[in-house]
DNA sequence: GGCGCCATGATTGTTGACAAACAATCCGCC
DNA sequence: GGCGGATTGTTTGTCAACAATCATGGCGCC
């Protein structure tokens, strides 16, 4: 049965409406230290280790299936423990850390098969958003994927691996954007987080750039074309292309 | 089932001072037992309240825009507040609780436009499973998936939308087993959580029935013939259909 | 010499008390 | 009578100590 109690204001204290929001998120500065050792306490100290971490994590710094001792990560970022447990509940649900009950976490290590799966996510999810761009983008976005793309080109032509894996990602979130769709964009995010690593390894290979390069190329004629089904089958192609590869990459 | 209470959105209220409020006073209640203080504690807490609390909301026993108080969830589910607390964590990670800092929980109401994406994002998601379902069932499978159909067409015919809509259910939960993807799977049905509200509501509109089995009939026709991208287009055309009818219903 | 068993150490998980944040209220003041 | 600022009460957030858990290593026993 149900109860709907909703002819009251369910708000004891207003949460909605509040136009001035921000004072909370920045302002940060922590009292510098509260403890006598100097550690960073509370609501930013989970934050900076949430922060420190998803960045050491995604960037390789630290290993996949390296351990992450609550003490150690407290010393490390000059947080207390539960500031650091807090950071790794959150990173774990966000798939970037693995937890065993009682016997602590680690760095999660995706297998092959599972980079795969979370491609394949991103393959349809990367169509629908191309898709949305096509049909949402407004001039000057288009103007910024167009101008994007001729720096892709030429980072491939001159052979400059790293910047043009930079390139790709500022791609994905032009894209993102002009697709003005929050959920699928946080979605695709997430998921990219979870294999920067088989991404980077893979972005290596000899001809992957040109073939990736290509590809690319029609989703922005694509979405600069305004056609949406298109811009759908483009990025489909061209994550299946990556797919393909990681598999073969797999073999070796 | 559900009661609507969409007449009365709270966060279309004006912020008036309201003195009483016993919108707070959920009867929810499983109380699985308790220790000999009648405190369940601990990891365990933490689950019971969140098993808890992630059904009443899915089942809508808790009306969206309803706050949740740390101090009284640990009491109706009589788990300490610290567990209650992470249990709200746990459940703001799912997308299924808002949290605001220092201004505590409240079940997560999502916008007919936050709705349709996260429709547009299951739709791709679900192709993407029934193509594999496709590809992978079993015999066994397909068997099932056939069964699961023809209980559906009776189910039409005879008007039963509530068991209709179990079948439904049932429909995805046996894709998602054929297919083989974890990561999909989970994704979609965290998806699925969040708005099963709108889901339900949209199910009792006349001749919403009809439609909805002609398209999942052709889900499981292409799955049947082992046709991957006969299968993704079925799939697509279906949520297709949902989302439109989402729209509409948006107007009334 | 190998096997099971208890002590030990390192880590995670929990607790209750404490502090901060915020909305509502009260009070003096003009 | 209305306004600004301190005050209060409620709720969230933090902390350090405590308890539980698991792996490891030593020790007797077969």
């Amino acid at each position: 049965m149900i109860v709907d109690k909703q002819s009251a204001d369910p708000s004891l204290r207003p949460i909605v409406n509040d136009p001035v929001d921000d004072s909370r998120t920045v302002a940060v500065v922590p009292r510098t230290e509260a403890t006598s050792d100097g550690l960073l306490s509370g609501s930013p100290g989970r934050d900076v280790a949430e922060k420190g971490l998803r960045e050491a994590i995604t960037r390789g710094t630290i290993a996949p299936g390296h351990r992450l001792v609550e003490a150690e990560l407290s010393e490390q970022y000059g947080v207390t423990r539960n500031s650091a447990r807090l950071a790794l509940d959150a990173l774990a649900a966000e798939g970037l850390v693995e937890r065993i009950p009682n016997r602590g976490a680690r760095v999660r290590t995706v297998s092959t098969a599972e980079a795969v799966e979370i491609m394949e996510c991103r393959m349809v999810l990367d169509g629908l958003l191309s898709a949305k761009a096509a049909e949402l983008a407004d001039d000057d976005q288009v103007a910024r994927l167009l101008g994007n793309r001729e720096l892709m080109r030429r980072a491939v032509a001159e052979r400059e691996l790293l910047r043009y894996s930079e390139l790709i990602q500022n791609h994905h979130a032009l894209v993102r954007e002009a697709a003005r769709h929050p959920i699928a964009s946080e979605l695709v995010q997430r998921l990219a987080a979870q294999i920067v690593r088989h991404q980077f390894q893979l972005s290596l290979r000899p001809g992957r750039a040109e073939q990736s390069l290509a590809e690319l190329e029609r989703v922005v004629d694509a979405i600069v074309a305004r056609d949406p089904a298109a811009a759908d089958a483009a990025a489909r192609e061209h994550l299946g292309g990556v797919i393909a590869a990681v598999r073969e990459e797999a073999l070796v």
